[in-house]
This record gives C-alpha cells, structure tokens and sequence, in this order.
RNA sequence: GGUCUCGUAGUAUAACGGUUAGUACAUCGGGUUUUCAUCCCGACAACGCGGGUUCGACUCCCGCCGAGAUCACCA
C-alpha cells in the first residue's frame, strides 16, 4: 500500500519551530516509503486569514528541503488544495449524513448556548450539546450550523505513538460539522479531505488526542476507514512547561535562516527533538533521516526546545559542509552575512577570509563580527595591547623595540605564505627569547585588535604583505 | 470539574527484568606555540514518591504527586 501523507496548516501566519516538525514527520514517512507527502491549506477561518501567509509556509517547507508531491503550486489529481475552494464537496458529503439521519440543522443561539454551559458549570457537570438538542429541527440552509448527531459509546484505537487508547462514551458530543457561514469546521474538512486525498497517515500534534473519538465516529458514520494516526508531542517553550508557540517568542523557521543557520541544521535538530534511531548519531544529512525514520522511535513525551544545541549542531554543519564539499559550497551559502566593509573584495578573498576563519562560526551571522579586519583597516587602540593579558607585564618601550624586530623580520621575507610566516615567526621567538604568548598576541592584536582572531600566520598571509606591514608600522609609531 | 496523555542529570535522549544507569549539548577543569574557536582528555550531574509482583525492577501492576492537552460556529 502506497503511504500518504500530509501537512495541512492554516494561514494564519509564519510557521514557526513548535509546529514545523508536523510537517517534518510526514515528510520523512513518505520519502522513506516512496509514498507521498501532500501539502493541503485549511483556510476555512475567514476572520483568521492573513494574506501572504500560504506563501511563508512554502517559502519555510522549500528552505528546509521538503518539498511535496502534491498541492498548492505542484497541483496533483486530488485538488483543490485550498479547503476553501473545496465548500461544494464538503456540502455534498453533508448531505449524506443529513439523509441517513446522522446530521441536523442546529438553531440555538450562542447566546442560549452560553446559557446551557454556564447551568452545566454551575452544576459542576460537564456540558454536553448533546443533552440539549433541540425538539424541532429546522432544515438545513445557508445561515444554520449543522451539527453532527452521534451516538455515544466507547471507543478503542491504535495510535502509533501513543499507543492503545480507550475512552468512554462521555467525551462524544454533537460537533459542529458546517458552520453558519457555509464554510466547513476543521473537525469535519480534515476527515473528508483525508479521505478524498486518500492520506494513510494521519500525522498531527498530540492536541488533536482527545477529539479522536469524535472523528472516529463520524469515520464511522461515513461509511469510511480511518487512517493510521499518528500523535506528536509538543515542543516546550524554554521557559515553564508549556508547548512553544509565538507568545514565547518562537521565532519562524526563516527568521533562523536570516540569523545564518543553515536549513540541513535547523533540519537536524528540529527532526531529532522527540525522535531518535536508538544509535549515539548526532549528525544527520536529510538522506539519513529518510533512511533511519520510523513512528515507533518517536518520544510521547514533550521535547523542550533548546538553542544552545541547535548551535551547537549549526557549528557542525559548517565544518561538515566546509571539510566535505569545499570552501566553495560553504561560500554560496554566507552571500548575505559579511561585513559591508567586505563589499569591494572579490569572491577569491572572501573564500580565503573563510578558509581560515570557518571553524570558528556558530553561525553564518557570526562573519560579520569576526571579519571586519580583513576588509578594512582596524582603529589603532594602543591600550587593547597595553592592558593585554601576556603584554601587560612589558614596559611600552619594550613593545615598540618587539615590534620593531618584527616588522625587521617580515619584511625580509622573501615569500609570504603560510609555511615562511611561520618558519619566520618561531625564528623570531627565538631570537627575541619571547614566549609565544606575548610576541604572537602582540603582532596579532596589532594587525587586528579583534578580541580574537585565527592562526597568527594564516591570518597575516590572507591578510597579504602590505597590508600587514602597513598595520604593524602604523602601530609601531602610535606606540 | 470531566476525559485523556506524559514523568531518566539543567536540556535532548539510551536502556526494554540482571550495566559502576550509556551518549550528546550546556557547565567546570586540563591539553594542542598567542587570542577565540575547533580538536583531544577529564569532572560534575538523573531513574518524581510510595506500595506491590519477582531471586532481582528505570523497566511489569496499583496508588499518590507533579506536569501537560482538551472540553469553540479556531484549527
């Protein structure tokens, strides 16, 4: 059997981090099993509609590298995707239901149902819609809710995260199926479109559980076959136990594209929070997820977001892309990240600054604080040397004499590149009796006054022979 | 309040009746010719509580406690 599944959000905004992993889920399922993965909009809430927001979920899904097999752009043999453009099939399986006596037009007022609720509370019972159903009901026509009539009774299912589950009679009520407005509920468009679409898997998050048995009845009532369904557990906000969403700052999953992470990270780590193959694997390219995925390993508890490993495992994608794809591959990627000085340098210098600076990024973002020194000349600030940790011990008289011996030596080298600066380097540790510590701090901050800066000879190399001799005789008559 | 779910270090997790409870991030310490980082080594740190079942329980059962979800003409 052909395993389908999907990704079905609404448009009511960016997607962000606490809820892109049900589109994650789905994904890996269906590559993993040659299936497919269909991206539907549920855009049924007209007052909740936010123009340009289908647009930011595909935006966010091809970023990440999901793509679909079917839905908005793609198209695909089930459309519409666009549930609100779907109205004439919900209608239609409506009707049914209203022929086989399962469905009833509903006239209460809100008003006389906020009545009910508040006796039932008052009571301390539960309120249940069904108890209250009216005597006469009206036919269903445009500006009446139909309302679903169930039939209580207990009911047993699978889910494949959860597990068995059991719940009795009193959690089934009369749903609202078509509101007044014609336009479906969630409740009613998800089974209907699932159905239609032919969905195997039923992925979505763990706020969905107690409804089940709700649905389950209307499958039934439907003449239709439940999918397989799947739970997934909430991701927790950082702070409090509570599952992240925008009130907690969540940022959207292309906002962290903008702060230089890279999407096969994002991707890592947003698919290995509450899921995990059983091995000691961090690292995961996109193909290894698809490969090791399944549902059984996925935690039924909540997963806390934590960004100090999302970090943490950005670093480790930039290495990995760096030492397996080349300086080049990781160079396409960070366009948007450097300093404005760097504007006028061409990509050969740029990819050189990366070289050597590369296994020091957290995130792309970071080159723009870490690199402006290669770009432009730094301010001279003669108390960063003076107050330096190793240098602080030498009077400035000797500074200038070291510096000066320095400036002596590399002058007269004859080739500037990695292997005679170093070799000229520990030539001048010995002739000047000098730890490494304060000669190598002295000519770095001199070059750079940076807090921190890569190899003292891969630095001055990149930087080139008149730039850094230009800097360090600056410095020495500022001393 | 009803119903349902969850509970291993600060965080993410491994274990599936027998281990000194493993790993990663974070934190702290050390090492690699300066700094910051990488890399390497080391340290700290956990089975919510109480009963069972069993020769033996993180693992199975029950109770409690704690946390969460849901009870809309939102999805």
């Amino acid at each position: 059997m052909e395993i389908i599944t999907r990704f079905a959000p609404s448009p009511t905004g960016y997607i962000h981090i606490g809820n892109v992993r049900s589109a994650i889920y789905p994904y890996l399922l269906a590559r993993q099993n040659k299936g497919k993965l269909i991206l539907r909009i549920e855009d049924t809430d007209r007052a909740r509609y936010v123009e340009g927001a289908t647009e930011l979920i595909e935006d966010t899904l091809k970023w990440l590298g999901l793509d679909w097999d079917e839905g908005p752009i793609v198209g695909g043999p089930n459309g519409p995707y666009f549930q609100s453009e779907r109205t004439e099939i919900y209608h239609a399986w409506a009707r049914k239901l209203i022929k086989s006596g399962r469905a009833y037009a509903d006239p209460t007022t809100p008003e006389q149902l906020d009545q009910y609720r508040k006796e039932c509370s008052e009571k301390k019972i539960p309120f249940l819609y069904r108890n209250y159903r009216p005597k006469n009901m009206p036919e269903w026509k445009p500006g009446i809710p139909l309302r679903f009539k169930t039939e209580p009774k207990e009911y047993s299912w699978h889910d494949e995260v959860m597990g068995d589950m059991h719940t009795g009679s009193e959690v089934l009520d009369d749903i609202i199926l078509i509101k007044k407005d014609g336009y479906p509920t969630y409740n009613f468009a998800h089974i209907v479109d699932d159905a239609e679409m032919g969905v195997t898997h039923l992925m979505r998050g763990v706020e969905y559980l107690s409804s089940t048995p709700n649905y389950l009845a209307l499958y039934e009532a439907l003449n239709l076959t439940p999918p397989k369904i799947v739970s997934l557990p909430h991701i927790l906000a950082p702070q409090g136990n509570k599952k992240l969403g925008k009130r907690d700052g969540a940022k959207s999953v292309t906002e962290y594209r903008k702060d230089g992470i890279l999407a096969e990270a994002m991707l890592n780590y947003l698919a290995c929070l509450g899921w995990n193959d059983g091995t000691e694997q961090e690292i995961y390219t996109k193909e290894e997820l698809i490969k090791n995925f399944s549902l059984d390993r996925i935690q039924n508890s909540g997963a806390r977001y934590d960004e100090t490993k999302l970090l943490w495992l950005n670093g480790q994608w930039i290495r990995k892309i760096f030492d397996e794809q080349g300086a080049e591959a990781l160079y396409e990627r960070t366009h948007a990240f450097w300093p404005d000085s760097a504007k006028n340098y061409d990509d050969q210098y740029h990819i050189k600054v990366l070289a050597i600076i590369y296994d020091r990024l957290k995130t792309l973002s970071d080159l723009r604080e870490m690199t402006d020194y290669f770009f432009v000349d730094p301010t001279i600030n003669i108390d960063l040397l003076v107050n330096n940790k190793f240098l602080k011990k030498l009077s400035e008289a000797e500074l200038e004499t070291l510096l000066k011996k320095s400036i002596t030596k590399l002058t007269a080298l004859k080739k500037w590149d990695a292997d005679s600066l170093q070799t000229a380097l520990n030539e001048l540790l010995a002739e000047t009796n000098k730890k490494p510590a304060e000669l190598f701090s002295l000519i770095r901050i001199a070059v750079s006054f940076a807090p921190f800066s890569p190899a003292l000879h891969l630095t001055l190399e990149v930087l080139g022979r008149d730039v850094s001799l230009a800097r360090l005789n600056a410095v020495a008559s500022a001393i």
